[in-house]
RNA sequence: GGGCGAUUAGCUCAGUUGGUUAGAGCGUCUGGUUUACACCCAGAAGGCCACAGGUUCGAGUCCUGUAUCGCCCA
């Protein structure tokens, strides 16, 4: 085995080894409980980030963990077609190469385009994917506009209409004037600008004067259609029932009151533009306005706003608008302002509330199911305070607008008769017109949201609605694992038609991941570019560094503050397990019944090996546990422990005295605990680390070549009756540690002195606990390897009358004894210091028990612990007083 | 405006239903050519647990308020 280890030379053997077994392949057996994942399908346009190698490292460690503790696992991977994203991409290549927009190629050759286009670059980041190591079932691999999965969306829209539940209607909707298409709510983000308010004087039609209007939006104003003011406004009451003047097209508008206006904004009137805002539109029905649409799809000014500005951008037409008020003297004032502005967050430009007829899904009553689910606890989140998000979005669901202006997705399945223009919803083109017999049609142009494919996702890539064994075997999934962002985009949606088309859950269990900063607490972007390219990562660090560094550094429910030099972390740790198996190389062939411990009992090992044997049972069922818990970082960091200060810092360095031991039987008895303990931990650290523990559980011969750890058990913590055989309580683990803390304090001793740690030199423990000392007077050979000591004498009843430096432990004391060399005044004063402060702690458990009110209120057993304490502290101090006493020269 | 979360060592974070002397990694300092590992070993220093009240025998932990930062929704 070499020095250190190297991750290149094993990871892609591996994979390609796991991937050729078809250890990733979930089938349908009866045997075995099935255990399923749906990956969060990312964009085909997409590649590998490092919000990616978080989820799915967390999804694989779920995989293989579950793997190992028998399921048949199923971990479905796939993309979105991402509908806007990869039309706006392929568009713009073919401008760049071709200098074609989509309408010189048409609907269909375009398309051909994108699936060429897609067919050469989609997809990279399911390769990329390949490098972290994880388990997917390539062989079910998805694409959401795959043939059964377009199925999927059509059957489900045609259902939901045939329910009544998706119609379509002029609505007031969001429009994207980059992407020429409408979003919904969902994809509009807010961000806040600076603008300005402007204070606009409308005359008022009969009589004299003006009411100002201030408004955040001028160009709008080609569109108003009335004035509205609050009914309560003094300010405004004789106006109510009057007109206005709209200035520049000198246009009469309407004056009236509705409750909607809040006296306290601007001057207390509003200009309404039904047209071009929810909230006018609204005022608008309700007063029976005129609605004036003023722009293009592109977000120009159309031909309803008069010829000089018909033409314009909004926001040229704005400050041609603010310049033309200015010159003829309409701008009362101008102050700035902020204000939140909606974001396409595809298109990346201001939206346009536009009126428009869109296709929406009524989500009401797919809510309320789903409500429940998630607050009856059938399906669970982690961490669990996301449920408030989810409750509050699915109290205040408003409908879905599902139609896009584009080309690229699943096209709408409706007709319109050629005729009579009656729609009929059908998978095909129908016969004829049920209502007028007609036989020509023409299909909406429009396609569907992405997410209404993905909405599918856990039931579609089993080629619902086809009745199969699939689909009754893997469905539903157990675990989802992705991104608060999209908790409302695809989370709640997913749990909503899981509910209406399978009748079931799609979930159990729903764990959202952090977000991934750098080390500043800045976003990832490409445009800071602060954004590592994890393909990098794993070239300089590994896979198994980089996904055990994301889960130890990611803290529950908070942001990850990640840079790559934080992947040492797991580079060193990897490394350490290596160099953990090379001793164990060094050391000979591997025990030929190193699976279990049968046969062995507490008088066959020695204190170290039962304290590792307690010690591994109780991390077993900890890290079990935290897995179960979805705690990731817990898991990361008790191996890390465990594995690190415990198992190699202690075991390992004690075992070594066992081997180098002229003892055989005793050295075949550690080297067998040693192969089981080290077993074991490789199996609890595979699911994050699968290629180096792959390595190492073959290159020991734990298992052969063509095996893999991927098919062993997941460790099972010890029976009871085990525990009793090899003595492994909990008592005997403290007594173990206490002789731990001795040592620590001998080497401290060494260090004060600055005596090398190769210098051999002799100590004198004097233990003040009958146990303690029979545990330490069979393990000579290990305290005198741990200590290098040259010798080592016990004696309980030692006075030093020779010139020695000590340090007092709970169950002993040990001496260094330094003839002519000890510095007495310095020792005093180090002694002293350790009186005081044991003695502060006296003074204050003192204090404690003499509180009446702490005896009669703590429960028994704090006071007895106290009482106890009490008598250590005091047996301690006077440990330390006789040391004070003997001090020599 | 409403909601959620955070605030603990120089930095990044743990800290279980309130109960020993608040921990770790990194960084810093001191030693180390110990035959698994310098991607390492041994040791050390470093904390008014954001602030102010309250509950309690007892608060980093529970409650109220304040401040600062972040996110979501309107």
């Amino acid at each position: 085995m070499a020095k250190a280890y190297n991750p290149k030379d094993c990871e892609e053997k591996w994979y390609d080894q796991w991937d050729r077994k078809g250890h990733f392949h979930g089938q349908v057996n009866n045997d075995k409980e099935s255990y399923t994942i749906v990956i969060p399908p990312p964009n085909v346009t997409g590649v590998l980030t490092l919000g990616h190698v978080l989820n799915n490292t967390l999804q694989d460690i779920l995989i293989r963990w579950q793997k190992m503790k028998g399921k048949e696992i199923c971990w479905v991977p796939g993309t979105d077609h991402a509908g806007i994203a990869t039309q706006a991409k392929v568009e713009a290549y073919l401008t760049e190469e071709e200098s074609l927009t989509r309408f010189d190629f048409g609907r269909e050759k375009f398309l051909e385009r994108v699936w060429e286009w897609k067919e050469k670059y989609g997809g990279t980041i399911i390769r990329q994917l390949r490098t972290l190591g994880v388990c997917c079932d390539w062989r079910r691999e998805r694409f959401t506009l795959d043939e059964g999965l377009s199925n999927a969306v059509q059957d489900v829209f045609i259902r939901l209409y045939e329910k009544g539940l998706i119609y379509k209607g002029k609505r007031m909707i969001n429009w994207c004037p980059k992407s020429h298409t409408a979003i919904s709510d969902e994809e509009v983000i807010y961000r806040t600008s600076k603008g300005s308010l402007w204070y606009i004087n409308y005359k008022i039609n009969e009589g004299s004067g003006h009411i100002t209007v201030a408004t955040t939006r001028p160009e709008t104003m080609l569109g108003d259609t009335g004035i509205a003011v609050n009914p309560d406004d003094e300010r405004f009451k004789h106006l109510i029932g009057k007109s206005a003047i709209l200035p520049l097209l000198d246009r009469e508008i309407p004056i009236f009151a509705d409750d909607y206006v809040d006296k306290e904004f601007g001057t207390g009137a509003v200009k309404v533009t039904p047209a071009h805002d929810p909230n006018d539109y609204e005022m608008g029905r309700r007063h029976n306005l005129d609605v004036i649409n003023v722009m293009n799809e592109d977000a120009s000014m159309n031909d309803n706003v008069g010829e000089a500005y018909t033409g314009l951008d909004r926001y040229e037409c704005r400050n041609k608008i603010i310049k033309d008020l200015t010159e003829q003297g309409f701008i009362e004032k101008i102050e700035d302002y902020e204000n939140q502005i909606g974001y396409s967050e595809r298109g990346h430009v201001p939206v346009e509330p536009f009126l428009s007829e869109q296709w929406f899904v009524d989500m009401k009553p797919l809510a309320e199911p789903a409500l429940k689910a998630v607050n009856d606890g059938r399906i669970r989140f982690h961490p669990e305070r996301w449920v408030k998000t989810y409750n509050h979005w699915m109290e205040n669901i408003k409908d879905w607008c599902i139609s896009r202006q584009l080309w690229w997705g699943h096209r709408i399945p409706a007709y319109y008769c050629d005729n009579c223009k009656a729609v009929t919803v059908s998978k095909t083109q129908p016969e004829s017109c049920t209502k007028c017999s007609y036989k020509e049609f023409h299909q909406d142009e429009d396609v569907l949201d992405t997410w209404f494919s993905s909405w599918l996702w856990p039931f579609s890539v089993f080629d619902w609605p086809k009745e199969n064994e699939d689909l009754s075997h893997f469905y539903p999934t157990q675990s989802l694992v992705t991104g608060p962002d999209i908790i409302f985009f695809w989370v709640a949606r997913m749990i909503m038609s899981g509910l209406e088309f399978m009748g079931e859950i799609p979930f159990k269990d729903v764990y959202f991941t952090s977000i991934i900063r750098d080390d500043k607490g800045r976003k990832l972007s490409k445009s800071l570019n602060n954004s590592p390219d994890p393909l990098d990562v794993i070239e300089t660090y590994g896979a198994d560094a980089l996904r055990y560094t994301v889960i130890y550094i990611a803290p529950v429910g908070q942001d990850i503050r990640y840079s790559n030099e934080k992947c040492e972390i797991g580079r060193n740790f990897a490394n350490k397990l290596w160099n953990a198996a090379r001793f164990r190389q060094i050391q000979g062939d591997i025990s030929s019944n190193w699976q279990n411990l049968d046969g062995l009992s507490s008088s066959d090992l020695r204190p170290d090996d039962r304290w590792m044997l307690a010690r591994t049972t109780s991390e077993i069922e900890r890290i079990t546990q935290s897995l179960t818990n979805f705690d990731f970082h817990s898991y990361a960091i008790q191996l890390y422990e465990f594995i690190w200060n415990e198992f190699c810092d202690w075991y390992v360095e004690s075992a070594k005295t066992a081997f180098y031991s002229e003892n055989e039987s005793l050295k075949v008895t550690v080297l067998r605990v040693y192969d089981f303990v080290f077993s074991h931990i490789l199996r609890l650290m595979h699911p994050v680390m699968p290629f180096v523990t792959e390595e190492l559980y073959g290159a020991l011969n734990y298992i052969s070549d063509d095996d893999s750890i991927m098919l062993s058990e997941w460790p099972s913590p010890f029976s009871a009756e085990t525990k009793t055989k090899l003595g492994l309580t909990s008592e005997y683990e403290t007594l173990v540690k206490e002789k731990f803390s001795l040592i620590k304090m001998g080497r401290n001793l060494r260090g004060n002195y600055n005596i090398p740690y190769s210098q051999k030199i002799p100590y004198i423990i004097k233990p003040t606990d009958e146990k303690f000392s029979a545990m330490l007077q069979q393990d000579v050979d290990s305290i005198m390897g741990l200590l290098n000591a040259g010798e080592i004498k016990f004696d309980a009843d030692y006075n030093s009358t020779e010139s020695v430096t000590s340090a007092i432990g709970n169950f002993g004391l040990i001496f260094m004894p330094l003839t002519g060399v000890i510095d007495i005044e310095s020792e005093r004063n180090r002694l002293t210091k350790q009186k005081n402060e044991l003695e502060g702690f006296l003074a204050g458990i003192s204090k404690k028990l003499e509180n009446e009110k702490f005896l009669s209120r703590a429960p028994a057993e704090v006071v007895q612990k106290e009482r106890e304490r009490l008598t250590e502290f005091a047996e301690k101090i006077d440990h330390v007083n006789s040391v004070l006493k003997d001090l020599h020269g």
